[in-house]
DNA sequence: CAGCTCATGTAATACGTTACATGATTAC
DNA sequence: GTAATCATGTAACGTATTACATGAGCTG
């Protein structure tokens, strides 16, 4: 149920949006923690609409509407920012695998270990590679957009890391003939 | 679409078995990997053995099916294994909140952050006590069980890590006044 | 005026959760 | 015999993805 709020906290920070400009916003700055699609984002704006949590403040040409946040909107926003628990993501496509490698036998499944691990390097490269050519600025955005980063990094640093013991843990097995 | 890979996962490592007891299974050990409920698994159940990926190869008091892996399945499993490309998990609650943690304010964002630090800190102790209650043996679903907790055991770390550095960090700004 | 971007919406399908419904067997 | 456990299934609803559909306005 967190669309909505992801919604919600847009709006917060760009007073005034359309649908089109929030789906941009959606791809440039949630796409590694909330992504959304075109016809998501359209529905929830109608319902949140109904429900008095935005409204339409303005309408442009080719039938654009820019929504506001009203106040029920901004209360929803805190509450769930500060009183619902969050509730961390449960499913794990990649520890599911290691969970049934031991089907595929030692040496596959070190591989595999070992792929994934240089799989995350790369990627975190990448990511240190997109920070330095972000030029943050100081709105709030970019503020929290960084501790965001930041936990991106250590995301997959830890991974990696992970990924290089357990490939070491299975040689070791690989050894004692297990 | 990996549930039918956590329930083909399941039959190889133990043949024949009926819903029900994979059930048992989703509980105990894929709570934290792939959770599933009872209607879901009947559901896919039924869809893999009209795909010939699993068959009906016993059945018992009750109405109780027992399953057992066709080779289709078993080809299925492992192509799934090593071939396709695990994707990430991409939404997360917590980090959408971090993102529009700056409607708060910085004092109140600095303790939403040190709650969750020592939210995960407990949870994490919670882990451990866990882990040393299990009597791990030695089959497959043990060893690489095992890698799977060491992955819980390191994600905590990191996220109650990020959360002390994170307010730290709002602490500074809330000095600059910014 | 042709092609791109802006802009909104709906339909079909799949996946996930909660709740409902039913009944057989075992343990006390 | 009654309560717990075993055992399967369906229905309703919410959320997410992909594809389809349409058209206005701007740029060359």
């Amino acid at each position: 149920m967190s669309l909505r709020h992801a919604v919600l906290g847009l709006l917060a920070e760009l007073p005034r949006a359309s649908g089109y400009d929030l789906l941009k916003m959606f791809e440039i700055s949630l796409d590694n923690v909330w992504p959304a699609t075109q016809s998501q984002l359209y529905g929830e704006l109608g319902k949140l609409a109904k429900e008095g949590m935005i409204e339409v403040a303005a309408e442009g040409a080719r039938g654009r509407k820019e929504y506001e946040l009203t106040d029920a909107g901004r209360a929803e926003l805190l509450h769930w920012l500060l009183e619902v628990p969050p509730k961390p993501a449960r499913r794990d496509d990649t520890l599911l695998r290691v969970f049934f490698l031991g089907q595929v036998g030692p040496e596959a499944a070190r591989d595999f270990l070992t792929k994934q691990g240089k799989e995350l390097d790369r990627r975190l490269a990448d990511l240190l590679d997109l920070e330095g050519r972000i030029k943050w600025d100081d709105d709030n955005l970019a503020v929290y957009g960084r501790l965001a980063m930041e936990y991106g990094k250590r995301f997959m640093a830890m991974r990696r890391d992970w990924y290089e013991w357990a490939a070491k843990e299975i040689e070791g097995h690989e050894r004692d003939g297990s």
